[in-house]
DNA sequence: GATGAATGAGGCTTCATTCAT
DNA sequence: AATGAATGAAGCCTCATTCAT
């Protein structure tokens, strides 16, 4: 996965994957058709992770909508930054159109469920009256849009200009929200 | 472009960059050093268009900012919806890491101009007191956001879920602004 | 050997050897040498029908040697035909080049053998009255040659014109001892 | 060509055979989509000589059939050994199971114009009381059968026992049309 | 300047052979 | 003795780059 992460598919050679992995360039034919099957199946392995991060549990009673929101994101920016999570994402950008089927699986496991639970975490907003635009719950992707500009930012623009993607992402929920009354 | 738009750097053929432009596979090297060399300097070519619409013109005077960063917004989306446009902002997204110079280019060109001016937009909206958050001059990017998830979103998930991108975008104007009073 | 005989040496592999045979491909090097050595013993094991048939026994009391000839050829076409032996003659051509032992051993088991018999044969036909021709007893081959061309045809052009090796034979055999008076 | 006739075309390397056409390994795909194209145009173009040779031109007037066939088989036989034309009739032998293009093609060209000629000859034979047996025109096989043994037998058994092609032939032909009165 | 045939390094893939279990 | 996963050498093929015309 580094090896795809890093190069892309076309320019990573599978002697390299080979070398990482610790086998001979041989033994990934035991394992997988080709190099088309190794990487779609190593996405998909890769983001098994990722979706369960998703139904990761409910949240916790009582919590405001806006907390659910704001834990899942901070979850999320926390594994973005931190682990290889957010490359892959871009992976997925760069390589989907020429990989339908990674684009397919990616849309049907992480996309769709993802946008359907903020869908959810919405509407309750709605209902609850923390969340005041009622045309939100159509749009679910503006919740998670400020999220994936920072996965995307820290990959190419991270040293131009560092950016505090929890930080950014609170304000883009005090725009959902309305602002916090700080004391 | 095309070819590179298509199948990504690695998997682009000279052979067909030379068909395409219609001349012969040795007259690229005479206006170019390398492959990189040509990529680089065709994503440049490219980007032109972009800084342009962005440096536009200023705004009509008696304009709100929203009208504004709509009537940007608008041009933006159509641009990328129309033309092949948003492909290379994928392209970016996809190659830049393996780019730097890319990556650099697109950065001091697009990002940083465009970041400048919808931070001075955002600063005026402010004074007007269109924009109540003031945190969110420092977070430009949250404007941009959904017009760029809408690009991705189309190259990658179009066919699963089409997504109306100015319907979205409005909606996002008015968390920002708020709501529109309709008559 | 019915890997060896549809895809020649090189084309086989000794994975589906392994599978046809019913073992795992590591024991065959328990029992062979190498690649090599597995198609020089299994031709040479392949071959011994052959020469049994060849001795099949002495022609019965009072026959003819035009029919001890003509029994010869027919069980030899029959076998050929119905069987896949004459394949491994085919087989043999082919190898025979790069494998000089395998031509070496058909040679001295087959070919000699059989020629020393065809000889004998003919010298005894010659000796009844039965055969006028006494040079053929220099070239056994012609007697044969058509059983051979035979094999051959039906390898490579049976689905273009087919073949009726007996009548063939029964043609070319009328042409060493003369035509049969049908009564 | 004298690669795949002394390696067989699986053995064969188009390292080495770029090598002894005096160019590089790339230069064969300018010409030849793979390997097998490669093969299969090779001995396409190898067998028109043989074509050539058949249609060599009418027998000269007044000629016995006998002397047009003893004429044209003693070109073949010297053909096929002093060339390696005959080396060319053991390939397709030995590869035309794997390569049906190269049978239909060499049946097509080689055989069925042959086997066309040597009827028509037979049939001239039969007309003018030379040839006896009125059955062979049914098997002009049986004519060409001792030539076909021979150029097997030299690239097989020849340093086993060396074999006098052209005097097996004469006998051969003293069977079909009687033995000549040597003065 | 333009061409495109030729080059050959490099990558994917296969498969005979080995060896720990 | 038998297995079959692992190995890695070797071969086919692609394609960026060169250069004689």
């Amino acid at each position: 996965m580094d090896e795809f992460i890093t190069q892309g598919f076309a320019a990573t050679r599978l002697d390299d994957v080979a070398k990482r992995a610790g086998v001979a360039k041989g033994t990934i034919y035991l394992h997988f058709k080709d190099k088309e099957a190794l990487f779609e199946e190593l996405i998909r392995t890769a983001i098994v992770p990722l979706v369960n991060r998703l139904a990761a549990g409910p949240p916790p009673v009582g919590a405001s909508v806006r907390d659910m929101i704001e834990g899942f994101a901070r979850t999320f920016i926390h594994e973005v930054t931190t682990t290889q999570r957010g490359d892959i994402v871009r992976l997925i950008v760069a390589e989907g159109p020429r990989f339908p089927a990674v684009a397919d699986f990616y849309y049907r496991e992480v996309v769709s469920k993802g946008l359907a639970g903020m869908r959810a975490a919405i509407q309750l907003g709605i209902a609850r009256g923390e969340i005041k635009n009622k045309d939100l719950a159509q749009f679910p992707q503006i919740l998670i849009a400020p999220a994936m500009i920072a996965v995307i930012w820290q990959s190419l623009f991270a040293r131009h200009a560092p950016l505090d993607a929890n930080e950014m992402f609170r304000v883009h929920l005090d725009l959902i929200f309305g602002e916090r009354r700080t004391a």
